[in-house]
DNA sequence: TTGCTTTACGAAAACGTGGTAGTGTTGAAA
DNA sequence: TTTCAACACTACCACGTTTTCGTAAAGCAA
């Protein structure tokens, strides 16, 4: 068991300086080329390879990203990470993960944690219960101390930041407008608690979308749903009112669970029952039938996101302490109807 | 835009030596008490935190894992990632997750850009083309140099090191005995190409509880798929011989295809077809019908890893350069059935 | 020989921290 | 008066790098 070796111990066995060690290593043409070429060999021998951490600290980078996000067992935000790791990996840059578990005091925690030297910048999206609270000192906290954020898909327009989203208003636009156009005329809308903003924007597209169209826009069409597994009843009751014969939901846990009770009603999807889902994931594509969705592309908003987030931190080098230009982004990534079985 | 704080900031600011700032902080008795409460209080103001780089530099201790998985994006993985990140977080680690992409190369950079300092010890899973080669000399490599590593799910013998595992054969076995039970005759095993380590224990696991009923164990009825979008075409043919009444998939995303196949031929589930599927997760939970499953509990076993770890890590400390005692165990996670809709 | 330039290397600082080992002052006991 | 301990604080080192600056030795022209 040999521990890494350093610059340091190459030195010593060689009987040189520390520096000439380094500077052979590098290449520099101050270092004779018989001396530098027998560091080089014996370093090689050693294996040896900078230590990341001495760099770090000298360089003042770590070459390191945050993710805090609020869950991770979760197809869209495992897509997003997949997107980071992808860009993050081609610039030479490692990601350090938290969950937030949509715990605001985790969320606090989990960036503090980071932001004491571990990383050059975050890459977010809030958790549920920050949103609710409405406090983002945290955040603020560490975009005073010079690190780069970039939020994503859960944002809030109290932070200055590049921020990557879609838009979910038009996106919810389109969907419901698809439905209409395959003849449906009353649409319900199955939605979360609205004070997560993503909920919130949806609902105002799909009301939208009606009054563009002449349709009426009835509450009671609008399903807030907090817990998944409770809401079963409502959504019986609802179809067997037949009060609707279209549902738009905003992710697809709320679907299949739609298609399912229907199922056991007797309905069938697509004929009495049109879905579409928001969060094109894996459950839409191996439901049954397959679930006709508003795709979100992760995976594009997570490379958005890094390459914003890397910009930003290799920019600052040069710009070192003079305040540097705060015009922030928010990139706005497109969706798409992928178009599947439970529509007609 | 401030900067964070330094010791030394403070110091100067202060006009003390930074080993006072630094001793009055970590409250030693050496300093006076007007002098470090004066010292506390500034920084408690200027929200000072001692700089995490410097610290591990220090101490040789970075206080994070490294996790090496082959997909991101994938139930099984992001649940264990989520039971690593639990515990680590208890013990105040953070995590760096490399996704290796099932590629033998990403899997060797990505272990080399860890091992230089930047964390105390992996957790990892093979990638199918390291598992494909053999060649494991960049896991051997890191734990020669001292860094503890331990392997969950995809693991090789041919390594020494902690393991966290599921005991393959027997689950496999128990699923296809229950299959049996029902009165089941024709089980075919649906699997993926067996250099996947995982993938061979569960053909074993489903071939002695053939031979233990007194089952024929027939070659033709294993069918073996590496591409799951060309596999519908097999399984069709299969089903349309009705050369068997059930199925053991060793994954969910096999047990849903085949599904929607026999539905699409008319064929019911369970009644004519009864199917298990290895690995819970969501699609088995929203399918139509729900899919019975051989739960792996990924969560447990991120848990067991991430504790297996750091308790090495820490043992560590007192150990030093000398040998430590290499007794390393493989602990087996138990796995139970989830009894759903696809079997009787 | 003197003075100047190369060549080839080394010393030291810096990044931020924490621990060990001083150091100087004060007051009290011998 | 001397000695010694207690107090309150500082110097210094180490962690592993990179980089700037310095300098000794060698070479060469005058």
């Amino acid at each position: 068991m040999k521990r890494k070796i350093t610059l340091k111990q190459i030195a010593k066995e060689l009987d040189v300086s520390i520096s000439t060690v380094s500077k052979s290593l590098r290449n520099s043409l101050e270092i004779g080329e018989e001396t530098r070429l027998k560091v080089q060999a014996f370093a090689k021998f050693y294996n040896y390879k900078p230590n990341n951490i001495a760099l770090s600290l000298k360089n003042r980078k770590t070459k390191s990203i945050g993710i805090i996000i609020p869950e991770i067992v979760h197809y869209f935000f495992s897509t997003v990470i997949n997107g980071i790791e992808q860009v993050a990996n081609e610039y030479g840059y490692s990601v350090v993960i938290c969950v937030s578990d949509d715990s605001f005091d985790k969320e606090v925690l989990n960036m503090e944690m980071l932001a004491n030297g571990s990383i050059d910048g975050f890459i977010m999206s809030l958790s549920k219960e920050t949103q609710y609270k409405g406090d983002f000192h945290h955040i603020t906290e560490v975009i005073n101390q010079g690190m780069p954020v970039v939020m994503f898909d859960r944002v809030t327009n109290d932070i200055l930041c590049d921020k990557v989203i879609i838009d979910d208003k038009s996106a919810a636009y389109e969907a419901v407008q698809s439905l209409i156009d395959s003849g449906r005329k009353k649409i319900a809308l199955v939605t979360t608690v609205d004070y997560v903003s993503v909920g919130k924007l949806r609902t105002d597209g799909y009301e939208k979308a009606l009054l563009d169209n002449g349709l009426p826009f009835n509450e009671d069409l609008i399903i807030k749903i907090e817990d998944v597994d409770t809401c079963e009843i409502t959504i019986s009751q609802l179809l067997h009112d037949r009060a609707f014969d279209a549902v738009f939901a905003v992710n697809e846990l709320f679907a299949v669970t739609i298609i399912k009770t229907a199922n056991k009603m007797g309905l069938k999807v697509p004929e009495d029952l049109a879905v579409i889902a928001f969060t094109d994931g894996i459950i839409s594509k191996y439901s049954t039938p397959t679930i006709t969705t508003v795709s979100q592309s992760g995976e594009k908003m997570g490379n958005k996101a890094a390459k914003m987030l890397i910009e930003r931190i290799e920019a600052e080098e040069d710009d070192d302490d003079e305040e540097h230009n705060e015009n922030y982004i928010t990139e706005v990534i497109e969706t798409h109807l992928i178009k599947r079985e439970s529509t007609d």
